[in-house]
Parts: C-alpha cells; structure tokens; sequence
DNA sequence: ACCTGTGGCTGATCAC
DNA sequence: GTGATCAGCCAC
C-alpha cells in the first residue's frame, strides 16, 4: 500500500515521495492552488470556478492556471472580503488530493537523523550525527570538509526527518551560514537542493515563539526544543528545557548529543506522527499548528472532498466554563479521587448534536471514528507484550486522545468555520450539572467533598463504606457516561481552588496548582512550600519550622545560592516590542523586560531571564531594583530585608504554625 | 503569521 | 494605602 513518506508543492505539481529500498522514489501528480469564495466576491486572474452545495458563506473554488498568478495576487486576495485561503500550498494539495503523509505507515519505519553541529563562536569545528539505523559519526577538523560530510552522510543515509535541538537558532544558521560564506553547496534534499528558511511564529501553552523554519525538499525539519516546549505547556513538570535536565527528566541514557536526542525523539515524536496521518498537513506543520487550526484543517478537507461549502466563523463570545470549587481546606487523610472519563466528548456524542453549521454531519462522525479507532488501539495494545508494537499503538491512542479532547475546545475557537458558542455552552452546562450531582450524590452519602474541578472530585469515604455509595454514583451517571476511582491517597492538603499537595501510599508527594509550584516562584520559596506542605502531610509541623529557620539563617548570613533567590520569567513578547508598547503608552514597566533592554545581550521572545532583587529595604518597586543572575560575579549584593520579608510572608500565608508570634 | 476553551492564584504596576 | 488591572503560570 502506498505511503507517502513527505510532499512537496513545487512547478505546478505536487511531487509524493515514497521510500523504495533504501532510497526513495517521487511521484508527480498535477496540482492547481485554490481559494475559497462567497456568492458574490469577483477575483482577478485565469481561474476555474467550481460550485461547492450546501448552505456555506464559501460557495466556489476558484483554481488557478498558474501558481506565479496565485503568488502574484495572493497579497492582494488575502484583503478581499468573502475570500478565504489556505496559506500552506501543501495543505491545499493534500486536501485536494485526499492523500495523508504517513498512511499506514508505522513510526519505526520513519526514517530519522539527529545532529548536532558545534561552533566555535564563529566557524564549526564538529557536526555530529545518529540514525535510527544505529549509526552514530562525528566530523572534525577542517570546516569545508565537516560541511561536505554533513551533506554526504545526509544523501547517503536519506532520511525522512531531520532532527536537531535548538537548532532552527543555532546549529541551522550556523551551518548555511559558513557553507554560503564557503561556497558549499549543502544539496541534502531529496531534489538535490539545500535548506530554505521562512521567518515563523507559533505557541505553546499561552507563550508564543518566533523560530526560523528550516525547510528541505522532500524531509522533514524538526527541531525537539519546539517539541520539549509542547509538552512542558501540556506537562508543567519540566525543571527547565536544556538536554541535562531534559536528559535526567526522562532517564535517557547518556551519549553523544544525537544519541540522546534519538532517543528523546522516541518519546516526543510519535505522538505528532500519528496525528500527521490524520491531518492535511505536512509533518512540521503538523507540529507546529495548534489542535484548533489542526481540527479546522481536517474538518474542511472533509466538507471539500464532498465539494461543499465552508461557512465563516461566528464571532466569539464569552461563555460560562466549568466548575472548580474548594470545599474544604486544611488536612485530610485517606483521601479518593473520581474522575468522569473523558467527560466533555462523551456529552457531545450523548447529545448527538452537531454544529450548528455542520451541515453534513461531520463533526460527530469524526469524533465518533476518532474514539472508536483509539478504543480499539488502546484495546489491542493491552493483549501485546510489551515491546515497539505495544509501544506504537500506546502512542496512537494517546495522541488520539488529545485530538479527541480538543473537539470541545474547537466549538469555542474563534477561527473554526464550525465553531458554535451556544453547543459549547450546553457541553460545559451539562458538566457543571452531572458534577454538582456526584457532589450531592457523595454528601448525602456522608463523604467528606475536598476539592471538585471540571470532572473530578477529591474526597473521603466514611469508615463504613460499603457499596452503596458506588451504586449511587452511578445512578445519578447518564448511560454511555463513567466514573472511574482512580486513586487513593493516605494524605491531602486543601490550600486553595486547583492548589493542593497529595501524598502517596509509596512515599511520594505531589504538588498541584501554581500556588505550590509555579516556576516563577524563587527557588527557596519553592523549596520552603514544598517542606511546610510535606510537614502538613506527614503531621509534622515541625518540619516548616525548621524549614523556616533553615532558609531565614540561610538568607541572613548569605550562604543561601542566589539561584535559590532568583525569580525566573519567560519573555513573551521580544524586549524591543516591550519598548514600543511603553513608548506608545501602553503596557506597563516589567523587571524583567527592563533587565533584557539594558543587559545589552540579546533576548528575544522565549527567552528565560532570571533576576534577583537588589537595595536594603523591604518593600521597594523591583523596576531598578533587582539585577540579573547572569550579570553576578560572585559578590553578594543582594536584598536581604527583602527575602526575609518574604519568607515571614509564606509562613503567613500557609499559617506555619509559631512562626508569627517570633 | 499565528492562534482550542474557561477558571483560579499570585505578585507586580499604576492611578487614585 | 488601596483597588483595578494585568502578566505569568497553572488545572482541567
């Protein structure tokens, strides 16, 4: 069965490439790119109108004889009313052409090559590779000669992916760089060309990032500090993204660069492989484009393989979400966790309720096919033994399981053609309704309700539990829907709404909420939450004190690491667009921005700036009074009055008991 | 050029 | 001082 390996747009084709032996072979097929049209907008140029049926806003396709006209009015058509487009050619091909990058394809068989190129300020001295055959090679000594490898053992081996970290920043630019200064010719893509580069953004979490794409014909570029970044806004668990703690975070095993990174590639990678399979996109794409763009992408392929037309977006509107309410704050033992499973897909599949302007139904058939297909992945991953097989479909259903729960989200999405405020509004209704049902249901089965938020509840069992409780819960459960006992827990401490610290059977402890881990905190006020919420757990309050005296003397004879007193702070804007906004009167002065602007260093958006606060008074603007850790020599200039105000501040916050009255 | 949603806590700035 | 407001980070 054909599988394409990676497309390519390029002289009015779109050219298919397919893995034959150990090389590869491209398929060509005629492509013309598109545009979408209301009723009544008049474009310029040589094009073929088709009629899409339904309803829609977007009611033609327009074709285009030649992609210079496309590229020459695309500027221009983009301002147009009743004319939408989708910006990447390669979207348009694989929507028209209905194929999918990686059908039927499993991860192992992805070709892939890590490297990591090494400079010395200004030329390189070392390129390194691995590949997924187990090769491993390292180049050194002279430059032209290091570039030339680079590029042969790239040919030779053909990858279908390339992969580095950090490298879209560095190893990238470095390597054109000196190969153009050089004049080496760096042919490593499949047609025989060299990278070509596109100024880009996309976000993770709530940050957005530029990056520099790095494209080759024919491969993918992929760079797995943009994949660390995707998991750490999903995970919040990272200590920070550099390989070291990135390494011990994951236990890879140790090696080169490119060893390691191969096998952090096994981790990260397949959850994106398995959705590019899905998806009219291509893998970086994939990547790259957040799961509503991703969804909106499937969902019109859909309507256009039917020849239908595609309705605009309602304008969005605020809508009420779901609950999160703390009941009980304090310390409890024994504690239980339910949860509802996948709570918001499967009220939308009980309400059998499609968009209001999915005409054709496709929203639930996808969801429906999508669910259906991860059950039986996940099912079938249970009787295999453990192994790549078991490990392959573990990782297809739960990147399954993210594009599922990101059906909910896409009713709310601004920019979904299919996008419905009112049934996004009945899905979180519906929640808030079921799970105030389960917290009567357990009151008047005398637990004790801790903690509730969207589709769990923390909460205790009387003594004399027996099953009516169980079969009470489940009475009040619409069919199709679960509950599921997750966990037990021998302690909890309820600090606030989505902030509290459970303690495992094992020993383990677990913080949740950004009161309790934020990684904005300074790393002592971390480390003190941590011994005064481990102190509450264990029943020994004694532990926050001493805590407590540690970090105070620690903090007055200035043998504290000033690491445990800086703050960190991820820029999300660059330092020079921070300037503008103050400029033009709007924003605010920010610490770290001002640090950034007068290091003289660069920073951009993304960038990580640690701080710690200078002076001798206690309460002081931190605009001009702080500095950045990087900037220390080693003297100890920092705010003690500061700190301890500080550390009296938290104990007074978590009521450290005998703390106030010293 | 890009963007899935709402809810909640904290610490900072800034106008009053 | 105090409240409004925002940015950042986090839960689900």
């Amino acid at each position: 069965m054909r599988s394409a390996v990676a497309a390519e747009v390029a002289g009015g084709m779109v050219e298919f490439y397919f893995h034959e032996g150990d090389g590869f072979r491209v398929e060509k097929e005629a492509f013309s790119p598109f545009v979408l049209l209301s009723a009544d907008a008049g474009i310029p140029g040589d094009i073929r109108i088709e009629t899409l049926s339904g309803g829609g806003f977007f009611c033609r396709m327009a074709f285009f004889a030649s992609f210079e006209e496309y590229n020459e009015l695309l500027p221009q058509l983009k301002k147009l009313p009743g004319v939408m487009v989708f910006n990447s050619l390669l979207q348009q091909a694989l929507t028209v052409s209905n194929c999918r990058l990686f059908e039927n394809m499993e991860f192992d068989s992805l070709r892939q090559m890590q490297f990591a190129v090494t400079g010395d300020g200004e030329k390189i001295t070392a390129v390194k590779i691995a590949d997924t055959s187990g090769k491993t090679e390292e180049f050194t000594g002279d430059e032209a000669q290091i570039i030339r490898s680079f590029s042969q053992v790239v040919t030779a081996f053909d990858p279908d992916v390339l992969t580095g970290f950090n490298c879209c920043r560095e190893d990238l630019p470095l390597l054109t760089r000196r190969a153009k200064k050089l004049k080496i010719a760096l042919e490593c893509g499949r047609d025989g060309r060299g990278f070509t580069t596109k100024q880009s953004r996309y976000s993770a979490g709530e940050k957005q990032y530029s990056y520099q794409r790095f494209s080759l014909a024919g491969r993918h570029v992929v760079d797995l500090l943009h994949l660390v970044q995707l998991y750490d806004a999903a995970h919040r668990d990272l200590e920070d993204h550099d390989l070291i703690s990135l390494q011990k975070y994951f236990a890879l095993p140790g090696g080169s660069v490119p060893e390691i990174l191969r096998e952090l590639s096994k981790i990260l990678l397949p959850a994106y492989f398995y959705r590019t399979r899905s998806l009219p996109l291509g893998f970086q794409e994939s990547i790259l484009r957040g799961s509503g763009s991703a969804l909106d992408a499937l969902l019109c392929a859909e309507y256009l393989r039917l020849r239908r037309a595609i309705p605009l977006p309602e304008s969005p509107r605020p809508y009420a979400g779901a609950i999160s309410s703390m009941e009980k704050a304090g310390v409890f033992h024994r504690v239980r966790h339910c949860d509802v499973r996948s709570l918001y897909p499967s009220l939308l599949l009980s309400f059998k309720e499609n968009p209001c302007r999915d005409e054709a139904g496709i929203f639930l058939k996808k969801l429906d096919e999508l669910r259906t297909f991860r059950l039986r992945a996940k099912d079938q991953a249970k009787t295999l033994p453990p192994g790549s097989a078991r490990q392959q479909l573990e990782s297809l259903q739960s990147s399954f399981k993210i594009l599922i729960n990101s059906f909910y989200g896409y009713l709310g999405f601004a920019q979904g053609a299919f996008n419905d405020y009112t049934l996004a509004e009945k899905v979180t209704a519906a929640g808030r309704n079921l799970l105030n049902k389960l917290i009567s249901t357990l009151l008047e089965n005398n637990a004790v309700v801790i903690e509730a938020d969207t589709d769990g509840i923390y909460f205790q069992i009387p003594e004399n539990d027996n099953n009516a409780l169980d079969d009470a819960l489940n009475a009040v459960l619409p069919p199709g829907i679960e509950l599921e006992f997750d966990a037990e827990y021998s302690a909890m401490y309820s600090y606030k709404a989505k902030n509290y610290a459970l303690l495992s059977p094992d020993g383990t402890i677990h913080l949740t909420g950004a009161a309790l881990k934020s990684r904005s905190l300074e790393g002592f006020q971390r480390k003190f939450i941590f011994d005064i919420a481990s102190g509450f757990l264990h029943n020994d309050p004694e532990r926050a004190v001493r805590s407590y005296h540690f970090w105070k003397n620690a903090i007055s004879n200035h043998t504290v690491a000033l690491e445990d007193l800086a703050k960190s702070e991820i820029l999300s804007d660059s330092p020079e667009n921070y300037r503008k906004k103050l400029a033009s009167g709007k924003g605010r002065r920010s610490a770290p921005y001002e640090l950034a602007l007068a290091s003289g260093r660069e920073f951009k958006a993304g960038d990580k700036v640690r701080f710690y606060m200078t002076g001798t008074k206690a309460k002081l603007p931190v605009v001009g009074n702080c500095r950045l850790l990087a900037d220390n020599q080693g003297e100890r200039d920092e705010n003690t009055a500061w700190y301890l105000a500080k550390l009296d501040e938290i104990a007074g916050n978590f009521a450290v008991a005998g703390i106030q009255e010293q």
